[in-house]
DNA sequence: TTAAGACTATGCGTATTCTGATTGTTGAAG
DNA sequence: CTTCAACAATCAGAATACGCATAGTCTTAA
């Protein structure tokens, strides 16, 4: 995730930027809500992380001058945990809300959850379902924890499920999809490759996370 | 909205409710996981604000059970607000986390922005009849909350039917949108199928769900 | 040349669908 | 009230379709 931190708190803003940096993360820092509004206008963020009480233009206020345009997700991050305070907050825009002190795996977990939320909504660079997680970006597919190599069109295959997450995705869908054929080849090559991909995936586990339709399609989750 | 309201305090869940009723919204109290659990499977709700603990099925492991599935959005009340239990809480799944005591304005924002979250992503295409639920996207029928497998010729033959609810629909009709014969083909396929569909779904039970309207056709609910 | 990936061919086991015969129901005519 | 014919439901077995696995072929790129 590409991370923009307004912060004014030096010692905090660093604590979190290398934190951040030690899970694979990149981070902007910024101290103060003018810069923080050029750094938005002009460059690309997965998540803001927002203080509340920043010099030049408060984070309030900020939000209500980024309201109306699209905007990476905000979280505000902020010493007063009135709920007064939070639903000020809420109510300007933010889309989450985190009281200091906090803990850095419940901060971490937010912004990972803002950035799902906004990658799903508008389309695409991981998708999570259950325990497996989807990089789109780097074609890569891990579940609980571990690496799982696929090949090209076992990815795509994977893809294409992981689009419609528990819905059935029909046959003729995935045949489109993955391989472009706009009607039905007489082969079996679907059938060949969803089942290396499920051997991959769910290697004779039981639970397997690619359900069957029969004579419709097949479904994750 | 209609909110699912999982909590075994008597007094906390009849405040809250009352509270939403003025603000304009229905609500459903369910006092322990059980329950919660039928009810979401059987009705649809648009959020549930679950209590974390409560009788017979935790919150926590409720939301494990739903796991995988479509629900609506969950957001937790819990009196424990230690960053612990929030992590907990979203990592099994849970869309937001409130702790007690809360502010009621809060409570109530936090519920719509989840509401009007889960409008944006999905709207879920069902057909709902009496107790049982058709997921035409998942491809899957429900009764009183457990699942019934059936076969594509039996969906489609019940979903024929569940397009026009109560109405009766003809033996000409059903021949030609499941089979699509547009003659009367002189067999009893139809008969035979509509037996083995009237036996998984009400497996004997009186109260049948598919009616014989006789020398017309057949109709629902 | 090798190796990996993509596709084809084939066969097996099983779930699903269909057929035809049998039994059960219903409602109107006698 | 009985009888009868039309219609509906059910059953078992035959026929078929479908999904899955395995092994082999082809293509491309290292």
């Amino acid at each position: 995730m590409r991370i923009l931190i307004v912060e004014d708190d030096a010692s905090v803003s660093h604590w979190i930027s290398s934190k951040l940096h030690v899970s694979g993360h990149s981070c902007k820092l910024v101290d103060n809500g003018e810069d923080a509004l050029k750094f938005i206008k002009n460059e690309v963020f997965d998540v803001i992380l927002l203080d509340r009480i920043i010099p030049k233009i408060d984070g309030i206020q900020l939000l209500g001058l980024l309201a109306g345009d699209p905007h990476p997700p905000v979280l505000i991050l902020s010493a007063n945990d009135q709920t007064s305070d939070r639903i000020e907050g809420l109510r300007a825009g933010a889309d989450d809300y985190l009281g200091k002190p906090f803990d850095f795996a419940e901060l971490l977990l937010r912004l990972e959850r803002l950035y799902c939320r906004s990658k799903q909504v508008a389309s695409s660079n991981f998708i999570k379902i259950k325990d497996m997680i989807i990089n789109l970006e780097r074609h890569e597919v891990t579940r609980s924890g571990h690496r799982i190599d696929l090949t090209n069109k076992e990815f795509k295959l994977l893809y294409v499920l992981a689009e419609h997450p528990g819905q059935t995705v029909t046959r003729s869908m995935l045949l489109e999809k993955a391989w472009g054929y706009h009607f039905d080849p007489q082969t079996n090559v679907l059938d060949v490759h969803l089942s290396k991909l499920r051997n991959k995936l769910d290697g004779g586990s039981k639970n397997p996370i690619i359900r069957t339709i029969r004579s419709v399609g097949y479904a994750l989750g």
